[in-house]
DNA sequence: AGGTTAAGCGCG
DNA sequence: AAAGCGCGCTTAACCT
């Protein structure tokens, strides 16, 4: 019975499937780029699989030793809660948490939660911390468990006992902007911020014999912007070679590229991601901790000496409004069904997205395309390098010694070689005894 | 026991 | 009225 119940199922599910294909293969075949981006999806599986199959070597008693000091301090910050507090509670539990701070000590509430509850983010905290002493030993409570229970006891608990390898899976067909994501373990949160954090990518490690190379993509969203506006004073910053953070500090403080302060480049830098994202000036205020008017102002002169990025943003909402979809510069599209929505808020997210997954999504295609090309020349050559990790724009490598000199001369040059765009790519590669030493 | 949701936080 | 894009994982809390 049970047998016939799942041959009816397979054959219902081969026939939609048939059904799908039916309906979506001539569409393919008919456009020139969607066929592109279809090729390039096949191509990328055959390399995925590769990578998958080399998987990660973990230095197992390098994160147990991790593991054990972070107990060490989470214990500590617990026994310092509880005293403050003047009980024991979950320090992991935002409502036991709440009711310590709002109810027992009457610590003031900074915002709520989408559900109402009394928020405890990281953000709240923070301003607590400033006046109360509590607040401060969650943070750091929280930061570290994070790191233990997510990095240094699980990597360890996923290596395969006998390689001492992580596999990661990485799905292609879950962010609708064509990058990858990775999951069972996640590769591509692996810590970095952080002094504490970045110590995780130490257990990332190449065996006897062989290095680890990161070769990443330099700016590839900024330009990808660049090429996609056509915007003059970006194309040139990267044409000279610039800074792009401290060439848009100069522009926005008018300025010479010599006179920016480091403060106005961080000012530049929040802008020009702010930018990609389609932040407006409350978020900018938000971020940069400035009032609304004074961001206002910044964006104002950004877009009068950005000129063509101001017109690309209004162009790329308008087209997405009229033909209900944004593209890739290689033709990969993003549907956007709430794009003329009669309610602002899911309208204004479908504008922020229109806006980002043409820079975001061109930047996976072109990962891609290095990655297939990479893996075919490594085939071809008969290398002993692999490819062991993606991380949306970066490639990571496990390097024997005597392919070193080849991966530092030649990797860098297949990645920025796999398009050529209105402003040259540019990818740059380190080498070590570890990802964190390599990066 | 097992699944789902909310809150929170790690990355590009 | 909301306010920055794209993801995955952990824990607590709640539900069946």
């Amino acid at each position: 019975m049970e047998i016939e119940r799942a041959g009816e199922y397979a054959c219902e599910d081969a026939d939609m499937t048939m059904d799908v294909h039916l309906a979506l293969w001539p569409q393919l075949q008919a456009d020139e780029k969607l066929a592109f981006i279809y090729d390039l999806e096949i191509k990328s599986s055959e390399a995925l699989f590769r990578v998958e199959r080399n998987g990660v070597l973990i230095d197992g008693p390098k994160l147990a030793t991790q593991s054990h000091a972070l107990g060490q301090r989470i214990v500590e910050l617990e026994n310092e809660a509880y005293a403050i507090a003047g009980q024991p509670f979950n320090l992991a539990s935002p409502k036991q948490l709440g009711e310590i701070f709002f109810d027992k000590l009457g610590l003031p509430v900074v915002k709520k939660t989408a559900t109402g509850a009394r928020s405890t983010d990281e953000e709240v905290l923070e301003k607590l911390a400033q006046d109360y002493p509590l607040p401060a030993k969650i943070l750091e409570h929280r930061s570290l468990s994070k790191l233990k229970g997510t990095y240094t006891d699980k990597l360890a608990q996923m290596a395969n006992p006998k390689t001492g390898r992580v596999h990661t899976h990485y799905a292609q067909a879950v962010a609708v902007t064509g990058r990858l994501s990775s999951n069972d373990p996640n590769l591509q949160n692996i810590p970095i911020r952080t002094p504490e954090g970045r110590k995780v990518r130490e257990a990332f490690v190449a065996p006897a014999g062989s290095v680890i190379a990161s070769a990443d993509y330099s700016q590839i969203e900024l330009r990808i912007m660049a090429h996609l506006s056509d915007d003059a004073a970006l194309l040139k910053a990267f044409h000279d070679g610039l800074d792009v953070h401290r060439a848009t500090a100069a522009e926005v403080f008018g300025l010479s590229v010599d006179q920016v302060s480091s403060e106005q480049r961080r000012y530049a830098k929040v802008i020009n991601f702010g930018l990609i994202y389609g932040m407006s000036a409350f978020g900018l205020a938000k971020a940069l901790g400035i009032d609304n008017t004074a961001a206002k102002n910044y964006i104002t002169r950004y877009f009068e000496r950005f000129a063509g990025v101001k017109r690309y943003m209004d162009d790329t909402r308008d087209q997405a409004k009229a033909q209900g979809f944004v593209q890739t510069v290689f033709g990969r599209r993003l549907y956007l069904p709430e794009i003329n929505s009669a309610a602002a808020p899911r309208r204004a997210g479908a504008e922020r997205a229109a806006i980002n997954a043409p820079m975001q999504g061109t930047a996976a295609d072109l990962i891609k395309m290095s990655m297939v090309k990479i893996q075919n020349v490594l085939d071809a050559e008969q290398r002993g390098t692999r490819i062991i990790m993606q991380v949306h724009d970066e490639l990571v490598f496990e390097v024997p010694e005597a392919e070193v000199e080849w991966v530092k001369q030649e990797v860098p040059r297949y990645m920025a070689g796999v398009a050529q765009l209105k402003v040259a790519l540019l990818a740059e590669v380190g080498l070590g005894v570890n990802w964190d030493v390599a990066h």
